[in-house]
RNA sequence: GGCCAGGUAGCUCAGUUGGUAGAGCAGCGGACUGAAAAUCCGCGUGUCGGCGGUUCGAUUCCGUCCCUGGCCA
């Protein structure tokens, strides 16, 4: 899953060192929770430089920063089992049950509604609570430097898309089909299930194009949402890469955070 | 030029036996504590192609014109 993650290419990584590419299987599960603790444990090996941390999922970056509750130790054999019980239900069904046994968590997604029942009938405890108790901390304080080109976005996910079409994604994507797994967790990432369908010739490719990003604007948007509204009191600075400004504004915010 | 089928939300369409209309997609806003490029929630006034006519009332019926597609010349 090279050409449609956008993985920076062999002359970027030889101009700078980048860590933690290529860190998980595509058929493992990740998480913010391993992810984060992989990034501290980068942290702590690379000691003297001042580490740029470059990605769009905010929930990871802030799980470094705002550090999730410990998890409790769950048996993953019975977690398995409840999971064949949960997965086939309705969402409304699911709703139902985590409104009885945690109701802060009841208004959220599937994905999220799932787990709160998993960790409330496994452990006894809520999420919520565990969340309003958790004392992890960090002394490390982010500085995060927002890059959003606004209106000229849509255009420029137009050309990336394209980019990628053009590097061969669809050879990708095929041989990836006849290697891994058609349910592991990697296809989720924007455009390879759509790509997938071309491959198997369900899908023609101007089609899967208009698809793919519409995805990525969708993404996008989200994005942004998330960013204006979750990261709390951490100090952020906003440029639009297209201005005649933002070389100078970045540099001010390196300098600053320096 | 003739005949037929259409013209309704940004797009694809539904609908109103005459009381000014609603789905999907797109878009916009929002949620988010171990699958987050994920998973969810909320938001629908638009000369119902134009102009006339009938009617208390027309997007709906009638006439006419314009546009699109198909068939025939």
């Amino acid at each position: 899953f090279d050409i449609g993650t956008a993985k920076p290419d062999w002359s970027e990584r030889k101009s700078t060192e980048h860590i933690g590419i290529d860190v998980a299987d595509p058929t493992e599960r990740f998480s913010a929770s391993r992810w984060a603790s992989m990034a501290m444990s980068w942290l702590e090996s690379h000691r003297g430089g001042i580490p740029v941390i470059v990605g769009g999922t905010g929930f990871y970056i802030r799980a470094l920063f705002d550090p999730l509750f410990a998890a409790p130790d769950i048996d993953e054999e019975k977690r398995a089992r409840l999971e064949d019980v949960l997965n086939p239900m309705s969402l409304d069904a699911l709703r139902r049950w985590c409104t009885s046994i945690d109701p802060a968590r009841a208004h959220l997604g599937r994905r999220q509604l799932i787990r709160a029942i998993e960790i409330a009938i496994l452990t006894g405890r809520r999420i919520s609570d565990l969340h309003r108790e958790n004392q992890n901390t960090t002394s490390l304080v982010p500085a995060y430097l927002l890059v959003d080109p606004g209106t000229a976005l849509a255009k420029r996910i137009e050309h990336r898309v394209d980019r990628m079409i053009e590097s061969g994604w669809l050879d990708e994507v095929r041989s990836l089909d006849a290697s891994v797994a058609a349910n592991a967790p990697a296809w989720k990432a924007s455009g390879y299930e759509v790509m997938r369908l071309v491959a198997r010739g369900e899908l023609d490719l101007s089609a899967a194009r208009e698809r793919i990003i519409i995805e990525t604007r969708q993404y996008a948007k989200r994005q942004r949402t998330w960013f204006r509204h979750q990261l709390g009191d951490a100090s952020v600075t906003t440029i639009d890469p297209d201005s005649p400004e933002a070389q100078a504004i970045a540099q001010r915010w390196w300098k600053e955070t320096s």
